[in-house]
DNA sequence: CTAAGGACCTGTCGGC
DNA sequence: TGCCGACAGGTCCTTA
């Protein structure tokens, strides 16, 4: 599923579409997912309007005048938008009818994703405790080193945690460290201030090339429109073990960390 | 507090 | 062709 760019990608495909339309009609098909969707959404949003749609970290915030529906894609999850009536398929769990009589479809083979509802999204457990956005000022080199200083883990997993900074999955990781020039099992201790600076401009430069290519699609992420991603052509090392790097044609190894496919080249990265 | 591993669930792919 | 294990974009929770 979805990393950051298919997120943001998917939120502005959804977010006119959808925004101060009134809701006719919610559908909870299975509320079993990581955690139960509240029976109260189903109601509670019955003639209300969806103002503003935003994303935090990869949470998609669906903003009302009473409150916020929280919507997670998992690994596997799309928010796709249909015409009234059309067919439902395997795994759709959850849909909002518009009074226009479109439809926005959740739907999530694997189950990991959620969709809650809160009345202060910023005071909400899952929201409360996140780092800064990549792509703000916030996350920049001064930032980082700190936290590479402080870390006593590997500056993959650093990067990965939430807590750290939001947004960079394990595509995006293995991209922007091997545009920085770092082996993923280096120590963070170990990284120098000209590295974290390399590093904080890798990986907002690879997410924005990817929100501008309509994110990755690997197998089964499609926007809303049903366009698949493009970045995908652009990968260096992720899903390229055992291929030349296209930098100086040495063979891209395959490690795990954190139980996460790690893909680097030991020629370039160090 | 941090770090590491498990858990959640379904589909797909490669190997035998 | 069929079966079985390994693996997949996330991240919270439990344990040490």
């Amino acid at each position: 599923m979805p990393e950051l760019p298919e997120v943001e990608t998917t939120k502005r495909a959804i977010a006119p579409l959808i925004e101060n339309k009134t809701i006719a009609k919610v559908d909870i098909l299975q509320k079993q997912l990581r955690w139960m969707i509240p029976d109260e959404i189903a109601t509670i949003l019955i003639n209300k309007k969806i103002t503003t749609v935003t994303r935090r970290a990869k949470y998609l915030l669906f903003h009302t005048n009473i409150g916020t529906m929280i919507i997670h894609l998992g690994m596997t999850g799309t928010l796709t938008i249909h015409p009234a009536n059309s067919a439902l398929k395997k795994h759709d769990h959850f849909q909002i009818q518009l009074k226009s009589g479109a439809i926005m479809r959740y739907n999530d083979p694997r189950k990991f994703g959620c969709i809650l509802w809160t009345h202060d999204y910023q005071q909400h457990r899952l929201l409360s405790n996140l780092g800064p956005e990549p792509l703000t000022p916030a996350f920049n080199s001064k930032y980082l080193l700190s936290k590479c200083m402080a870390a006593k883990k590997n500056i993959k997993s650093l990067i990965m945690d939430s807590k750290v900074v939001v947004g960079v999955g394990n595509i995006y990781a293995n991209e922007s460290l091997f545009a920085a020039k770092i082996i993923p099992s280096r120590s963070a201790t170990l990284v120098t201030e000209n590295e974290a600076d390399l590093l904080v401009k890798s990986i907002k430069s690879i997410l924005k090339k990817s929100i501008k290519l309509g994110g990755t699609t690997l197998k089964d992420f499609y926007a809303p429109d049903g366009k698949p991603g493009y970045f995908k052509q652009a990968l260096s090392v992720y899903g390229r073990e055992d291929q030349n790097c296209y930098h100086c044609d040495d063979i891209i190894q395959k490690i795990v960390i954190g139980q996460r496919a790690t893909t680097f080249c030991a020629t370039c990265q160090h």
